[in-house]
DNA sequence: GCTCCTCCTAATGTCGACATTCGGACAAGT
DNA sequence: ACTTGTCCGAATGTCGACATTAGGAGGAGC
């Protein structure tokens, strides 16, 4: 069984508005007031004050000394920071979990990628195919084992929802056609032992990402 | 000129606590009560628990719910995890900064290596090595112009220099001859072109000091 | 002797009030 | 016209009091 997870209200706040910002709720740019947050989730500022900090560490938003907080915007130098650094951990995340991962847990990756096959062919809504892809490549920093590597995931995690889902709003939704080949060959990767090979897969997967986004951003 | 620093009483205070643990007054294990430092330090609770959460994130020390925050301990497990994420996002940073690095940062890093040449020969502490060594690779992220790799590395550099502090403890400083000539040449290939060159170079710089610590901790 | 339950204590989690800081508006001086 | 100084509103930074929780000591039941 997993653990229980005990979290104080400043987790659910943080929650909240991580899913505020990437609804579109919050555009980029917005000001984040504490006293107005909290009294709309109905907790003390002290809880939105730590959700705040959350969400600063993740990258959504910025703050600075007493002029409050904003939602980061997507910018192409944004984009290229998050995915470049996505690519670097995503290298040696590849190479661990291909060392450490256990039959069960490749399968589960096997059948994440199901999944995400199964949504392409009935024409599912982008926003779940992306829900997909992020399990995935959380499955593969579990399998890591590695924890300061996967604090290091979840601290760009967010960024990297948001950067797609800037993408899919521009329109530009093309990745259906790749995103299950591409993840079906990191499994096989994953479960062979040619580690250079995965090792590079794996960052050219990102990479590839990357510069179809910053294309997109560019003007 | 540089830009003045804003910081609240928070960061005054995590400076505080970060210096005692890496001193050795807060020893692995120890219990950081709140209310205690906050008497200790001078400033209100929420202040020190500011602090605390900036520190977990540094993974200096770590909190559960309700039961306080405790000064990280280091294990080899720990000490491998710092080292195997610090030398995939160096090789990122070096890539970079050998791309964007300007003459003068370069020349600044020739002038520590210099000074880390000096302290050598006069036969300086350790601990005075440490921070030139720590003072050079800040040198080498900020050369790479590249915001969340920067946070990246400041979320691990304290975890380095306590495994590095770690190491010295424990009497094994031989790292004396090696640092300067190390350094040395990663500016070489820093200001040259050879870039995978400097890519392996960098991350193995990094690793071979993970493999000579991890066998010091091993009993 | 073992388990379970109940209390108790010491710590953290949460809260709203007060102090400080920022940026802009406005006026005075050069 | 431009700069400089002052004030003001609104937001964050800081604080100590109160609520909640975890874990242990102690006793009752079996």
């Amino acid at each position: 069984m997993k653990k229980v997870e005990r979290r104080g209200l400043s987790g659910d706040a943080a929650d909240r508005i991580r899913d505020a910002i990437l609804d579109g709720t919050f555009l980029p740019g917005t000001a984040l007031r504490e006293v107005e947050l909290a009294a709309t989730l109905g907790v003390s500022r002290g809880a939105v004050r730590e959700a705040l900090a959350s969400l600063e560490h993740e990258g959504l938003v910025q703050s600075e000394w007493h002029r409050g907080t904003r939602v980061t915007d997507v910018t192409p130098e944004v984009a290229e920071e998050v995915y470049t650094l996505r690519a670097t951990i995503e290298r040696l995340a590849s190479t661990l979990a291909a060392q450490r991962a256990t039959p069960a847990e490749l399968a589960e990756l096997d059948d994440v990628v199901d999944r995400m096959a199964i949504a392409v062919e009935s024409g599912a809504e982008a926003v779940e195919l992306l829900a997909l892809d992020i399990e995935f490549h959380d499955r593969v920093y579990r399998a890591a084992r590695h924890r300061r590597l996967c604090e290091a995931w979840l601290a760009l995690r967010s960024s990297v929802r948001l950067c797609q889902l800037t993408r899919i709003r521009l329109g530009r939704a093309g990745y259906r056609g790749l995103v299950v080949d591409e993840h079906r060959e990191l499994v096989e990767l994953l479960r062979g032992t040619a580690e250079k090979r995965l090792a590079r897969v794996a960052e050219e997967h990102v990479l590839g990402a990357m510069t179809a986004l910053t294309k997109d951003l560019a003007p």
